[in-house]
DNA sequence: TTCCAGGACCCTG
DNA sequence: CAGGGTCATGGA
């Protein structure tokens, strides 16, 4: 929740407090168990369960990449990393947001977006603004939010997005026909289209590659930096198998935690 | 003060 | 196509 891929989420003593959709959920773990409440709203068990990202394989996901060794020991590092089943349209403007920012910055400009353009649900917490809203303000306004040169970008994939929902039909594309059309939008490059495919669209063998992905597979597993994005992107799934996306996330968290001799 | 962050974009050569 | 500079913002 906290790993840099959701930035809604806060820590409080072991209890998670975040919003998913219109609703204000807590989540505790406790054993092999976790346990959630709905503090505003009504959204189901199930719901829940398929926005952590629990409806999937997960052994035999890690599985697929056990004889990689920095690998093995992210999965021993971090038990129960799980890649959560978030709102496409959510995971789309909050990786604008992420361009050349810190996972820190970015859940500061998503908390402001929420907080002066989404509804309030109950207390300090907000529906994430959808893009109806967003195409409506003029640059001025959506810089209050401290998103910086991003702005025009937010507000220009809203717009995009009110003239032709491309988000609804995406799941019909396979890969490269996904990127082509999702690098149209404005600030969405070749990366935050793969954000959006992994983490928006569980396609897990897409692997985001930023500046810690790069210097992972150049320094650990032999890749040319002057490789282009989609050769080092190719580079890396042979390495990493299947669901290299997956297991991609959890040694960008052993890098960010300064973890891997990068 | 300077540098960097889960990059994208634009201009040159 | 490759190589650069530029873009707001906050933390280290």
């Amino acid at each position: 929740l906290l790993s840099g891929h959701s930035f809604r989420w806060k820590n409080d003593d072991g209890k998670f407090t975040g919003v998913i959709g219109s609703n204000v959920v807590e989540l505790k773990k406790k054993g092999d168990f976790i346990i959630s409440d709905v503090v505003f709203g009504d959204i189901s068990e199930s719901e829940i369960k398929k926005y952590l990202g629990l409806n999937v394989d997960y052994e035999r996901i890690l599985s697929s990449s056990s004889n990689d060794k920095y690998v093995s020991q992210a999965v021993k590092d971090y038990p129960g990393y799980y890649i959560l089943g978030q709102d496409p349209y959510e995971v789309l403007i909050t990786f604008i947001c992420s361009t050349n920012s810190s996972v820190h910055n970015t859940r500061l400009k998503v908390a402001n977006l929420s907080r002066l353009f989404g509804k309030r649900i109950s207390g300090d917490y907000y529906t994430f603004p959808g893009p109806g809203k967003l195409a409506g303000l003029n640059e001025e306004e959506i810089m209050k939010a401290k998103v910086g040169y991003r702005g025009k970008y937010i507000i220009g994939t809203a717009q995009k997005l009110m003239e032709d929902d491309l988000l609804e039909n995406l799941s019909e594309l396979d890969d490269a026909s996904a990127v082509e059309k999702l690098v149209d939008f404005p600030g969405v490059g070749r990366k935050v289209a793969d954000c959006l495919l992994l983490f928006g669209y569980n396609r897990f063998n897409r692997i985001p590659l930023d500046v810690w992905m790069k210097r992972i597979l150049v320094s650990l597993y032999g890749a040319d930096p002057k490789m282009k994005y989609e050769e080092m992107e190719k580079f890396g799934e042979k390495k990493l198998g299947k669901y290299a996306g997956y297991v991609s996330h959890f040694l960008f968290e052993l890098a960010r935690e300064g973890m891997l001799p990068i």
